[in-house]
DNA sequence: GGGTGATCATAC
DNA sequence: GTATGATCACCC
């Protein structure tokens, strides 16, 4: 079994993942020695932690980019046979409280968006999850009209948020960018802020990506 | 059928 | 609880 080494720079990171286009999950599993669930019902993230390590991410729990030294993010994304998107797209938690004074600029979706290394992956539950193969990888920067629209949604969302109505936020907020429930269940919860000001208690939020918008992505290389 | 709200595993 | 990785599954 090889060594997983984090990649060096940009281009030997786009060379691994482009080795892995149509590769099957199974095939990657087998190399690490690691078992293959027959669905994702109780490994959601597994897809993407194998691929993470097959790339040589950084493993841990940090909320930063995976690939901190080369400014990448890493996402595999769930396609149909269409090359669609499956699923939305989770970015990061929302913040709920001490966010005066935080801008588009200096929020963690800004910087976790600012570069992401997309992994395509099938996605469709008829697939048994070993079949499944690995697309053609995208390196994606948001252009001027994607940051546009990112930083409208991020804006509204977190302007309603100091509000204190994150109670009256659902996911038909924002155009590209949505906030939804983000917790290990429903009864989940953390500190945000009320109406008065003061800080109450409610289910921890996420910020995620509309499937249209990452449609969109993926389809400037389809094309 | 698609999207929203809910949920699962794991590390710390 | 918070953060990582996301998909599930029910309701419209």
């Amino acid at each position: 079994m090889k060594p997983i080494i984090p990649p060096q720079n940009l281009t030997e990171l786009l060379e691994r993942a482009h080795m892995l286009a149509g590769i099957s999950l199974a095939q990657i599993a087998a190399q690490r020695g690691i078992p293959v669930p027959k669905d994702l019902k109780r490994d959601k993230g597994w897809v993407g932690q194998l691929v993470e390590m097959e790339l040589g991410a950084t493993a841990g729990s940090k909320p930063e980019q995976d690939f901190l030294h080369l400014g990448v993010e890493l996402k595999t994304i769930p396609i149909d046979a269409q090359g669609k998107p499956l699923e939305t797209t989770y970015v990061c938690v929302a913040p709920l409280i001490n966010i005066e004074g935080l801008t588009w600029q200096s929020s963690l979706v800004c910087h976790k968006l600012q570069r992401v290394l997309w992994v395509p992956v099938e996605g469709e539950r008829q697939i048994p999850v070993g079949e499944r193969r690995i697309g053609t990888p995208i390196l994606w920067e948001p252009d001027p009209q994607e940051l546009y629209l990112l930083q409208q949604d991020w804006e509204e969302i977190m302007e309603l948020i100091a509000l204190g109505q994150v109670e009256k936020l659902t996911a038909r907020h924002g155009e590209v960018l949505q906030l939804r429930p983000k917790a290990a269940n429903s009864k989940a919860q953390t500190q945000s802020i009320a109406e008065d000001g003061s800080l109450k208690m409610t289910n921890p939020r996420g910020f995620y990506l509309k499937t249209a918008f990452t449609a969109m992505i993926l389809n400037k290389v389809f094309g």
